[in-house]
DNA sequence: GAGTGGTCTAGACCACCCG
DNA sequence: GGGTGGTCTAGACCACTCA
């Protein structure tokens, strides 16, 4: 990385600096290196800390570094695919879901939610909380609702449930028939809860992924999932391996 | 909104601020409607402009605000969602897709392009570009490759084409088999020439799409879409107005 | 305790929009 | 020309990690 000043430009200085730092990790850095610290860089580069910062924001966003408060930042290896739909569709729980229970809860449930699952306001739902890993680090957050006329086999619990009433509710969907799903991606910024289960903090960028579960002519439940924008890549279809990048600097590896 | 001083919290400010700001949008403004300006706001909440202009960030990118230079923030209309995927697999360019062509060039591409689409570097490769309009709003930008192999009837060109030239690669196109198709979904950050038909700066978040189509047992084309995360949500199957927020706060319409 | 990134401040100037 | 958001500065202190 030179120590070059930035020659004048029209352009905003943290976007020039955003390309500089990007050419220079395609070519003089490799996955998991340790930048130089911000104060550092930001002399070398003869900007504020808060310009150099505008910059490094941006390599984060787009997935190539990673910052930890206390160690400092490093180049981060590759998106890693994360499977949303593969083939047909299927109930949350199916064999082959990779998703970890974590707990369940049942009573009410948001306004916006209710509304599409299509109940009442105060009519009981089950929530139920999962996870999803990839490569030993949590990459997803999930909240499934589900609401009791759904599953109607299950008898009602007074206190929050563990992973194993997580799986009794999984089962008991199972044995509807799923008619059908659909869903919607959009960009969310992580609740405090969140954050810290994803180990970031409040406010980091997250693909929010809506899943509606169909049966019985009505939504039989809805998953709210939200997958770590700077880690994750979602697939669809049979999508394995691909990696391109809009502006072509990245390599391929 | 109150004219209150934020209390002491553990949170940071700003996220604290963003709360605070959101609950007000949701129970004493409404869409369109325009804020007080920054300093303004800043004063009133006895924080540093650079302070709440992290907390109005926040609100600008779960879609809740829209801030233009020279104007003002106003509160921002629910997102648009944008089918992506539909029912069947179908080449760019099949009836019912709202795609307007825009110039197509042709010559050698970026690396990692080359790589996905399986041809060498140097090899020729129709570039098409592309837009999406809804609601009279630029909402995503195209660069659909499409390798000289996929379509061999076409003459070759020596000057960038138009869109009756677009029309033509992509007739082309509908000429084969489409075998099959896989998309993957990422968070990206707008370079300068698409942030500037998104009519976004530099930098502004957005919903990276790359699709493969497959047909003649090889990959025949690859676009890469990117939409405006702030404005879109992106549809997959029958999904129609699922308008679920993670944290429940928002209104359904 | 030394070093990192995260938060926050109080200013300045600039680019853009509109009346 | 007046008002808006966008950029940038030069500092300060805090929260966290790790040796």
């Amino acid at each position: 990385m030179g120590t070059t000043q930035l020659e004048a430009v029209s352009e905003p200085k943290y976007w020039h600096l955003r390309t500089v730092l990007s050419q220079a990790l395609d070519t003089e850095f490799s996955v998991g290196e340790v930048l130089p610290n911000e104060r550092e860089l930001a002399a070398r580069f003869g900007v504020a800390r808060a310009t150099l910062r505008q910059a490094l924001e941006q390599l984060e966003l787009e997935g190539r570094l990673r910052r930890r408060r206390g160690v400092g930042t490093t180049v981060a290896p590759p998106r890693v695919g994360v499977a949303v739909e593969t083939e047909r569709p299927s109930w949350p729980g199916a064999p082959g879901d990779a998703w970890q229970p974590a707990d369940c809860t049942q009573g009410a449930v948001p306004a916006a939610v209710a509304a599409t699952l299509g109940v009442a306001g105060d009519e009981t739902v089950h929530t139920v909380r999962r996870s999803l890993s990839a490569h030993g680090q949590i990459v997803a957050a999930e909240l499934l609702y589900v609401p009791a006329a759904s599953v109607p086999e299950l008898t009602a619990i007074d206190v929050p449930g563990g992973p194993a009433r997580v799986r009794a509710v999984l089962r008991e969907l199972q044995r509807l028939t799923l008619e059908g799903q659909d869903r919607a991606v959009e960009l969310g910024t992580a609740r405090a809860e969140d954050a810290k289960d994803l180990d970031r903090l409040p406010g980091a960028p997250v693909l929010m992924v809506t899943t509606r579960f169909f049966a019985r002519g009505r939504t039989a439940a809805v998953s709210v999932a939200t997958y770590r924008a700077d880690t994750c890549r979602l697939t669809f279809g049979a999508a394995g391996d691909v990696r391109i990048v809009h502006d072509g600097q990245r390599q391929v590896s």
